[in-house]
RNA sequence: GCACCCAUAGCUCAGCUGGAUAGAGCGCUGCCCUCCGAAGGCAGAGGUCAGAGGUUCGAAUCCUCUUGGGUGCGCCA
């Protein structure tokens, strides 16, 4: 149930009404009309701007259409007032009923309570992470994992047929590098000083992978020559590090419903298929590219490359799809990659990539967009920077050094839950501050600890209530007289619950889950705030002592409340807490 | 040089794709509490939404320009 979008077509059903009746000129688009709750409280329940909106193309005065229309609604049993304000606002009041019904949608569909119809099971496609398979992740990646992760939970949640999905990039000479990295180690493990030379990757992470090696390979490849062990010892080290990381990933409760290879594409005609399809369209070509102005590489030379025509889809210049050698670049299979999900029959493709990659958008847009026939929407989330800090000081680390963060490292410290929760308190495209203290800091300023607080008072308040002699079952609360909630300040809690089913779905069609994140501290707050006022009016306590009418009331207020925040947290992938510790 | 992202209270940030008097936490000020309904509560001050134009009933939000920060710009991925 969705209380907001059932009185906007209450709305919309008396504009058609007004249509019918001369009122209103046939044939309006009511696309723009918007019912949500009113900034100040004291202008009612809901506010709609239909007769703004209308105005113009009807011909008419707003406060016309909205007397008109206020009288029509105000004949539903719903409404109990609707009043012109403003320049044309319409305010309503709720019925206290509606509320009441709301909190009882609440405890009957539990879990589902706010699922929407959104997305009308549209397929859409997630990649996230797609992290290069050469060590082990670190912070950098875990936001992306995790916003990634929650945005595929917010999706499903609003009605879409979600595949969470990671491209592992073992198609460059970075999977060569590695190789040679790992048979140092390997060479290591038989006793050989390794040469970990500039460029190769000195992490120990690949101590295990060279033992590994030995215990199959024994000294059989040690005198050989890079040509005869590459190929066996990439994908060796490989498959290892992509072990590494689906551990990594787990350690998050990220798990991924498809893992696609950029080096399988090769030599199956996949790019090539895809690159002529990009050539039929007349979108590719051979052509010599501009310098980019004001910065010209030392060793520009202009040369003649396969070029793909990403400016005729909105791109600034047309980008490369050859290297000089003739080799693909990166970009090429990344085509045939996304010509793949498009084929595989997705509606919708989303790519969450790391800030740094920004100017890669335009270009794989294009390329869908030319793929599809425009059919498939693209849409790029990039994932601003993670700054870590430890006591409110900058926590250096350094990659060469081999002294940087890995999201191990942070999970073991901060828990995942904790981890999730923090790096979806900021939009995406915000720089995020992580200070491996202040997440776990108890108190009022940390989102993660106020939420989970309200979680654990929900469940004590149960419990005491439970030990009253009430029977604390959803079915039962449900039963119960709601009526009695009959308090300003519970009818307030409970106008929040309402909220929740139209927060997923504002939040889902901008694929922004840290929506759900600042709602969820919203609906804690007021749970809390509540609380705190039983402190001085015993009346508001959810537990009233000897009246069990009266407590089954305010326990399925704060029951419903409960169900709110763990659906969002589900959606966030944090476990509800049931008590503080 | 060009493109993209960002700029909101002293600080860290929200702001429901254009709505009414721009919100929260911290910090600050003032009261209250010291109760196992728990690790504080209530209230107040604090803003030229970087700046200037424009679009319209209405702009923090959309468009243009300017300033300041971040990211990126063929043979890395």
């Amino acid at each position: 149930m969705n209380l907001f979008s059932d009185i906007r077509a209450l709305v919309i059903d008396a504009l058609t009404q007004m249509e019918q009746a001369g009122e209103l000129p046939a044939g309006l688009d009511t696309a723009a009309v918007t019912v949500e709750p009113p900034r100040d409280a004291a202008h009612g329940d809901m506010a709609t701007n239909a007769a703004m909106v209308l105005a113009k193309p009807a011909g008419k005065k707003p406060r016309d259409i909205a007397d008109t229309l206020a009288a029509r609604l105000a004949a539903d049993p719903r409404i109990t007032a609707a009043e012109v304000a403003g320049p044309g606002f319409l305010n309503l009041r709720i019925d206290p009923a509606q509320w009441q019904s709301v909190i009882r949608a609440a405890l009957t569909q539990g879990a589902a309570y706010g699922r929407s119809n959104l997305g009308q099971g549209v397929k859409v496609n997630v990649e996230f992470v797609s992290a290069n398979p050469t060590g082990p992740m670190h912070v950098g990646h875990t936001r992306g994992a995790v916003f990634g992760d929650a945005l595929s939970s917010l999706l499903d949640f609003a009605g879409y047929d979600v595949t969470r999905e990671y491209y592992i990039n073992d198609g460059g000479a970075q999977v060569d590098v590695l190789a040679r990295s790992a048979f140092e180690r390997y060479r290591e493990a038989n006793g050989l000083e390794p040469a970990i030379r500039e460029g190769l990757y000195p992490g120990d992470y690949l101590i295990p992978v060279g033992q590994a090696l030995k215990d199959k390979y024994g000294d059989s490849l040690l005198d050989q020559s890079e040509d005869v062990w590459l190929t066996d010892i990439r994908e060796f080290a490989t498959q290892a590090m992509m072990e590494v990381i689906r551990q990594d990933l787990a350690l998050l409760n990220v798990h991924m419903d498809v893992f696609s290879s950029e080096k399988a594409l090769y030599g199956t005609g996949r790019i090539e298929a895809a690159i002529d399809r990009l050539r039929d369209a007349g979108l590719i070509y051979e052509g010599v590219l501009e310098p980019p102005k004001g910065k010209t590489p030392e060793d520009w030379e202009p040369r003649e490359q396969t070029l793909f025509r990403s400016t005729s889809h909105g791109d600034d210049v047309d980008r490369p799809v050859k290297k000089s050698d003739g080799a693909w670049t990166y970009f090429a299979p990344d085509i045939a990659y996304h010509w793949d999900k498009i084929d595989r029959g997705f509606d919708q493709l989303i790519d969450v990539f790391g800030a740094d990659h920004g100017g890669y958008v335009k270009r794989m847009t294009a390329a869908v967009k030319a793929l599809s026939n425009g059919r498939v929407p693209l849409d790029v989330k990039l994932i601003q920077l993670v700054k870590l800090f430890k006591n409110g000081e900058p926590f250096k680390m350094s990659k060469r050094a081999g002294t940087f963060v890995t999201l191990r490292d942070v999970v073991e410290q901060a828990g995942a839950d904790v981890t999730r929760f923090h790096m979806l308190t900021r939009k995406n495209d915000a720089a995020l501050d992580f200070d491996f203290d202040k997440v776990l800091e108890q108190s009022k300023d940390n989102p993660v600890w106020y939420v989970q607080y309200a979680s654990a008072r929900v469940n004590s308040v149960l419990g005491r209530a439970s030990e009253m002699g009430v029977d604390t079952s959803d079915a039962a609360l449900a039963g119960a007289d709601l009526t009695l909630l009959d308090h300003a300040a519970e009818l307030e809690l409970a106008r929040k619950v309402a909220e929740w089913p139209r927060t997923v779905e504002i939040a889902a069609r901008a694929n922004e889950p840290h929506r759900i994140a600042f709602f969820l501290y919203d609906i804690a707050s007021d749970l809390h705030s509540l609380w705190n006022r039983g402190n001085d009016e015993t009346s508001l306590r959810f537990v009233q002592d000897g009246n069990f009418a009266a407590t089954a009331a305010k326990i399925a207020l704060v029951r419903s409340v409960g169900v709110v925040i763990s659906a969002g947290l589900g959606i966030l992938g944090v476990t509800p807490a049931k008590e503080m510790r």
